[in-house]
DNA sequence: CATGAATGAGACTTCATTCAT
DNA sequence: TATGAATGAAGTCTCATTCAT
């Protein structure tokens, strides 16, 4: 408050929500309603604790403070705390999931083409974004959320796996790749992705020193040049 | 409770975690070794609870109780629930970390051999233990406790690279592989097995109904064949 | 809202309960009758909701939503759950007394006649009525509402016991009850017709399996045959 | 604690639990270890509140506190609100019942005065006592704890109902009283007495100004002497 | 007058930690 | 040392009440 002093936004919202514009310092905070786009501030700040602490470790009081509005407010959305992680999931990842199919759908040019443009996206999108961090939670809590684990399932790893394989199988089939199995070729296209974007939320988060530090971007591109080279037919190799 | 009892010697650090080489199977009367084995035991128990159902959602008194001790006992000790979190992750990671360095050893063969040895053995002696939970568990809770992905970063993920790095290294100027990015192919190579390891500890132990399962060995074999071919001069390809 | 409309008076006591008589069915159109008939449907759906849940179970938004209007709407009427509640018991037990009063009128034929009768309507036009659920709410409640058991204390005890005394007195002054003592042979009378009543809203209403169900209606007869028998005086009993 | 000033007891505690003794008035409240004792002090603490405040309206907090002990420590013994109120129920009406069984059993006399007997004792033990709280609380709450009322029924109304009802059919077959109706007869015999212990529970136990106000005992006794004469055989009526 | 989104005190319950035994 | 009864801070969720619209 003094002058010299350069005091920096107020730690508690370092991606302070916006509260509206007047928010005079008086007692009663001004309160506002907001009814549609109370629900997408919600799961906002939702995502973005759950993904920096986890599902336990987040208190919804900590949620609807980011979100701007009291504890109350959440629980006029979302029911319950778990049902407001699986809404979090569910808007990310139906989004996620749209692109995906959107992106793959018609494309022209070659498969190798299509996957490094299918992972980049990916990475673009939600890997290098806050929904990355749904992964990590997933894995944390999947045993004691075995509901939850069956949701993420269903919405996301089938869908997932259906996309990269029908893609290596169109690459097969136009001869342009070895007849490799599908599934684990799937995998072994996706993991380095997600290993990266879970390292990237929770040791790549965190202020260590460390002297191996990989640019993802740069992963990805050694991580394709890899994989697409150990797919494509060689010249003598011919089916 | 009687004054005669000549309790044997404390154990010389009874916070310690243990230093591992401290708990030779000698004393083959398995009588009364109760006191010096007890951190090991309680470790043991923490680390299984810990990896099934993660930080938050362990109770210390069931980590007592899977010990064979009660709750009081557990904090002789270790002081506090966190401490004893971070005994557990050290205390394996220094195992796993030992267990890395003597697989790689010396080793005669093609690199390519070499590195299908490694993650071979990685898979066998940490992706299908419960060791493998320790990754979860520091990927979900790297941002609670920073100084333990600081530990982690030093103590496994940079000796890690080292080993993985220099093994590339080998296949280069071997003339085997062709003159890829040291860091990035690493993480390449093993970021598939991590990320199965992963799978097999969260959604994998849970009972969840998936039409697309994948064998991680199978994955494994697929990944390096892929990988390695990917590596590896082409006939025409001369350095 | 808009200015021309000329909405009708307020009425003249928007937080007084209603004084019964003025909710005439006059009005035929039944049509805008809105704003006076609100306080009286606010307190039946309490009422109800009062007497079949008690007083905490009971919110004030399903009071509102049953009585048709928002939650906003009730605290027009009612500033508070507690001051709805107290007017719902006065209002009903006003209801009660008037009952009451008119029952008992003025009466030809022996007194044991008039017992049967007094009780008998009481049954009818209360016990077996929703509002016998107001007894079981004011027992429930009286302690954790002191006021409210004056209340009852003033408005139905006490005149109860009234009229039932004097009616005992009429019997005994005309020869036919023996010198029984008047407030304890009240209590004798009316308390089993009130238990009966209670029981009907509370395990009564219950899905419960009872091998020794009650009908009520034979209770009553039974228990004045029994009463009126014991009261009478006996062929060779003195006066 | 000064010597010349005599203060009352702190209004929290005003039947308080007994501190063990010492009780020095140090910050720690100096936790003991009853564990044995522990159960019915919460018993006790828990039917003395329940049966003043009702269900709903009992904080468990403030029934660890009356027996002087922590909040958790209510939950090490009871897992929850509603099995400590059912405990309570089943407490003190296990006791009940044992009773009413015990003092029917083997007893000589006319049937009059057995019947007088067990109402007497009832009266007693259970009716002037906290204990007949719990018929208010049943009464509120059946409704919305409908196992509660099962409970109730199967524990409480049908062993009473069936202990009553055979000591009218010994009256009867003895000779002693008229053919009257079981069930119902009993339920006039019983109903008085459940009445005044509810009125001692609720608007007794008021501070109102009532000029009508009835002893029970006296009451008792009224009602008993009608009801007697109301069963016994007259003279002239020959079974 | 009416609405219903928003609030926040407070209830129940859990569990890491302490400490008398 | 070991135990486990006891503690109390903290978390999730409810709901009476308020107030901007």
């Amino acid at each position: 408050m003094s002058a010299t002093v350069t005091v920096e936004p107020a730690p508690d919202a370092p991606i302070a929500p916006l509260p509206s514009g007047g928010d005079s310092v008086l007692r009663p905070p001004a309160r506002q309603r907001r009814k549609v786009a109370r629900p997408q501030e919600l799961l906002d700040a939702a995502l973005a604790l759950f993904a920096e602490k986890g599902y336990a470790a987040t208190r919804t009081e900590e949620v609807a403070q980011r979100a701007g509005v009291s504890k109350g407010t959440l629980y006029l959305y979302y029911p319950s705390k778990e049902e407001l992680f699986k809404a979090v999931v569910r808007s990310n990842l139906t989004t996620l999931i749209a692109e995906g199919q959107e992106a793959a759908g018609s494309f022209e040019g070659t498969t190798s083409e299509l996957l490094a443009m299918l992972l980049d996206t990916w990475w673009e999108r939600v890997g290098s974004t806050p929904a990355a961090g749904i992964h990590k939670i997933v894995i944390a809590e999947a045993r004691n959320f075995p509901d939850l684990a069956q949701f993420y399932a269903d919405e996301v790893i089938v869908p997932a796996d259906r996309l990269f394989c029908s893609t290596v199988q169109r690459g097969i089939e136009r001869g342009e790749f070895r007849p490799v199995p599908l599934h684990e070729t799937a995998l072994a296209l996706v993991a380095p992705l997600i290993f990266a974007a879970l390292h990237q939320h929770s040791i790549g988060a965190c202020p260590v020193r460390m002297d191996c530090g990989v640019d993802p971007r740069a992963m990805l591109h050694a991580h394709l040049d890899l994989v697409l080279r150990g797919m494509q037919v060689r010249p003598g190799e011919g089916p």
